[in-house]
DNA sequence: CATATGACGCCGG
DNA sequence: ACCGGCGCCATAT
């Protein structure tokens, strides 16, 4: 259908497909890879097309490392039951040691 | 074409 | 340091 529909979300796709197993990133990250850091609503947007996609979107959460789309999921704590078979620690829908888990595109991409 | 929505982020009090 | 409100961009209707 629309043609040019791989505008911001495939790049967003693209990006998320990156994240490395075991860590996460935030939506403003993710926006501001982009060059549009003033977009990082639209990054969170995009995720509800990554549905049919292989992003894994339980990988990226919020500036704060909380898990404000686990809503979105299946259930109520899938994303964070997928986070945690990763390692990654998370308790009450905030990820612990998120700096130690962030994955920053910008630098390491 | 205009309006409303949204899985965020930053600034101010 | 904590809480609340405003702003921004792209998509959908």
């Amino acid at each position: 259908m629309q043609t040019k529909a791989l505008s911001f979300f495939d790049k967003v796709y693209q990006v998320a497909k990156q994240i490395p197993y075991g860590r996460v990133t935030s939506y403003g990250a993710i926006a501001k890879y982009l060059g549009a850091a003033r977009s990082a609503r639209m990054v969170g947007y995009a995720m509800n097309g990554s549905h049919n996609k292989d992003v894994p979107a339980h990988r990226v959460v919020n500036r704060k490392g909380l898990l404000t789309g686990k809503h979105h999921f299946e259930g109520t704590n899938l994303m964070q039951q997928l986070l945690e078979s990763e390692g990654v620690q998370v308790t009450d829908n905030q990820i612990q040691n998120f700096e130690e888990v962030f994955w920053d595109p910008s630098k390491e991409l």
